[in-house]
DNA sequence: TAAATAATTGAGAATGATTAGCGATTGTTG
DNA sequence: CAACAATCGCTAATCATTCTCAATTATTTA
């Protein structure tokens, strides 16, 4: 799937009944020129657009970025920040998932699609059509690990459990 | 990991220089009680717990959900509903993901723990430690289907991109 | 091409979930 | 039992997001 040109963004709206305008050209540039694995709040657009000199006002913001997320042009993050995220959506093969620190909220990009290929798998066992998947990996990054982690962890983090300690050791026997 | 009793509750919070309280006992066994694949946001947990007649403010309520989402009690879902959901935190043998309709919300669990595998490996590359991982599948379930879906769909959902319409066919081929 | 129609914008008000502040209450410790 | 700290419930505050509405701008129609 090409990236978006400004006429096939029109095409795309129009078939809808929807418009091209200049702001939502713009909103869409931003993300074409994002760095690979960057991803922007509406908050965090907002500004990017104001210091180009290209500013918009909040609420076509928020309106503009639901529009192309419905559309499947952008794509809408739940990453563990208090606030939805948003990145262009690339689909399978570009399709990935993110790891993310709870402590510093590092966010990673990582490809993986045997993820995407069980998610379709169970998707349509259970009849359903397949929109989106998105596994988000909560995690500590390293430097918080040297800091002496999970002592170290904020005082609203407490959570000591590790998750996977079990599979960890089943996956050492197993060697799979 | 065994499911909470009051004692170990009480014992995981004093641990850390907090208290059990009738309140916060409470909040964990109505989660300790509900259905296999329900979880609740905090206004329906302060719903359950009037209806009882043990009502709870819902400023303790909210505080308690995410005291124990931090101890690892509870797990804090971003499921597609504007607020936070939360359920019992079962790690691996019982760590499961969700599938959610876009249109409906209804939602099921399901288990991989494949997932939770290639989660923990990628996390270890990254040098990171993990806490906990979370797929939210994003779909449309099969009686908006029937009902004609795409063009169905709500008005604020346009997407009619599936993104996994190649990877499906890549599937037939490989057979893998 | 001008008028009619419909979509879109910007600014600010409104909403809804969640958090914070505070005095009163209740465990815990010595 | 006294001293201390954690917790509660209440209300007010916050923050992201959505809504309202008059003004503007595409698109379609005549």
């Amino acid at each position: 799937m090409p990236p978006y040109t400004s006429a096939s963004l029109k095409a795309e709206l129009n078939s809808r009944g929807w418009r091209l305008t200049p702001q939502r050209e713009k909103i869409l540039h931003v993300f074409q020129n994002l760095p690979r694995g960057d991803h922007l709040s509406a908050e965090e657009l907002h500004q990017v657009l104001e210091e180009r000199g290209e500013a918009i006002s909040l609420s076509t913001i928020y309106r503009s970025v639901k529009l192309m997320s419905r559309m499947g042009i952008l794509r809408e993050l739940e990453l563990a920040e208090g606030h939805k995220h948003y990145e262009l959506n690339q689909p399978y093969p570009h399709h990935h998932h993110h790891l993310v620190c709870i402590q510093c909220n590092k966010t990673l990009e990582f490809k993986n699609d045997s993820i995407l290929k069980h998610s379709l798998k169970q998707t349509e066992k259970e009849g359903f059509q397949l929109i989106d998947c998105q596994l988000t990996v909560m995690a500590v990054c390293p430097e918080a690990v040297r800091m002496g982690w999970p002592s170290a962890l904020p005082s609203n983090w407490a959570c000591t459990r590790v998750v996977a300690e079990r599979l960890q050791e089943e996956e050492k026997k197993e060697d799979s």
